[in-house]
DNA sequence: CTGTTAGCGCGTTCAA
DNA sequence: TTGAACGCGCTAACAG
């Protein structure tokens, strides 16, 4: 910066008022300014001018993973947003561990972001305060809805009830929920979804309907939970699947039983991942907008770090249940 | 750390050499100043340290996008290895676009970032050199041999043939091969490939046997240029796809038909990600250690950072064939 | 409209 | 073994 001042003949004030749009530059010292920038391809040091102002420009994300395609895109939605406003997005993965999770929020304490997105945070998780109330903080899809930091996701419960009362309306009674052994509030909302839905329509649930597949939804997991499910008496016409990965699993297990999909046993998923059209039968599924549950979590931090009044606590997005090829009526209804 | 030496009763320079562990420190002073830092929760700002010492340890992250699964676990890799180091990891995402991918470099000249990794270069990228001269730069999977820019991937080539033999091997004589219309190395190479096996085994390739997908490798596109195989003629025995989502596509598409995979076509694919055993036929693949392939570029990329002698500028991991369901021998070999 | 100057929080001389 | 003082490159307050 002082060479473009010298090579301009100004101060360094002036340059940097300048590149700051700050103040009043007159149009032909300005015009040399930026000659002496062109020439000598400078680039303001972001470290000195980040101590300077005492910010990073930085976010950063916690996550358990990156390859789940669910946490992809929502990454992917973060990563664009973040881009638009000027932020870079660091990633940071927690491995599904508190340590880890805590590891990743000291940053914030070192000045290395200027503030966090949280994705997969379980029930329970008020320690996150000591945090959220120094530095802004959003969770992403999960959170705790007795702790006050901000979030945005579905609105699970409505989305449960949406596709049992399809699943009813198909004339299912015997209906399955393969649930999963974490603590988020979702897989709590999806469970008082699928439950209250059963009752409203006088159906007295199985205790043996509700499996709970592994923590992060895993394929294989899908594939145990099923197999018991189909063992079990009497037999689900129905399995709602809490994600897309573990319907999968149920799909192909159904099938290694001889039995067919939805023909025999109806299947659907949660989430709206890639490969729910990537072969036969195409899963029927409740829709997340994950890319937007991305994008708006970065929203909702940026409008804290820039200190905006009235930041909402919560925000909904729309849900959608696509109907495909996994569902049908039961084969009799009795 | 004005207030850490305060309550101390030391100097801040006192403080700063104990917690670089720099010159000496006498025993008791140490326990002090400990003492003192535990109480005040003192966290040492990264923001004037970095500005201090010119460096910002964090690593800049260049990839067309991040919910593809092949670059989603090369993310994973980089963002590991990175954390051991001390390092931090930035993405950004390029959208398959020169010029956003020359703004991410931007960040080099500005100090937001020490070095970069680059994902998905295609050949003819010299403009590269421009940044590689200037700041520590590793190219991950695609190069381009022309260019010096250090580099690790798999022997596409090799790969390539021993998945070609495996075929020939089996009997197979018309090979088709659905390639992609990108310039990337890893394209090239296994065109080559493909054709020396052929030509090795006396076996005249058919012109419309070799078909270009989409430049990202798409499902639907798979499923198209699978369509144009099988209605050509002769029709190929085998398909061997440059990734895993043409292959499925290809499966999808030869069942449509109302072929079988592996009886009447044989399908193989490259990259082996999660969904190769999701469902069957489980996909003969040729299996690239994503993971390892991002943790060696972190590696190279903190060689070159750290300013080591001889950092190695080509470097190839170990691929493997994985023979699973898609492949067979052709019905009748003539 | 422009320049001088202080200081962000730290690491690193140099002198004691 | 310790402390005083300087400066990294920048922005902002103030003076002119």
């Amino acid at each position: 910066m002082a060479d473009v001042a010298r090579e301009a003949n100004v101060s360094v004030a002036t340059v940097s008022r300048l590149i700051n749009n700050q103040g009043v530059v007159s149009p032909d010292t300005a015009e040399r300014v930026y000659a002496a920038i062109e020439k000598l391809a400078y680039e303001p040091n972001l470290l000195a001018r980040n101590l300077r102002k005492n910010e990073s420009w930085v976010i950063l994300i916690l996550s358990p993973n990156f390859t789940n395609p669910y946490y992809a895109h929502i990454l992917s939605g973060i990563g664009d947003a973040a881009a638009e406003l000027g932020y870079s997005a660091l990633i940071f993965n927690t491995a599904d561990n508190e340590v880890r999770e805590k590891e990743g929020l000291e940053m914030l304490k070192k000045h290395r972001a200027d503030g966090a997105i949280l994705m997969a945070s379980e029930i329970g998780c008020d320690w996150l305060l000591e945090y959220s109330d120094h530095y802004p903080c959003v969770q992403c899809s999960e959170y705790d809805p007795a702790v006050d930091i901000p979030h945005v996701s579905i609105d699970n419960y409505q989305a449960t009830c949406d596709a049992m009362e399809y699943l009813i309306g198909l004339g299912h009674k015997r209906i399955a929920m393969i649930s999963s052994e974490n603590e988020y509030v979702s897989t709590k909302l999806r469970l008082k979804g699928y439950c209250d839905s059963l009752a409203k329509h006088g159906i007295t649930p199985c205790g043996d309907h509700v499996v709970y597949a592994s923590r992060d939804y895993s394929f294989k997991s899908g594939q145990v939970k099923a197999r018991e499910l189909l063992t079990s008496s009497p037999v689900p016409t129905a399995i709602f699947c809490i994600s897309d990965t573990l319907a999968l699993g149920a799909i192909t297990t159904v099938q290694d039983m001889g039995l067919r999909v939805p023909e025999d046993v109806t299947v659907i998923g949660f989430d709206d991942v890639e490969f729910t059209t990537m072969f036969h039968p195409y899963i029927t599924t409740v829709v997340q907008p994950c890319y937007q549950l991305g994008r708006h979590s970065m929203q909702l931090l940026y409008a804290q770090i820039s200190q905006k009044q009235d930041v909402p606590r919560q925000q909904f997005l729309e849900h959608q249940l696509n109907v495909r090829e996994s569902s049908a009526p039961p084969k009799s209804v009795d």
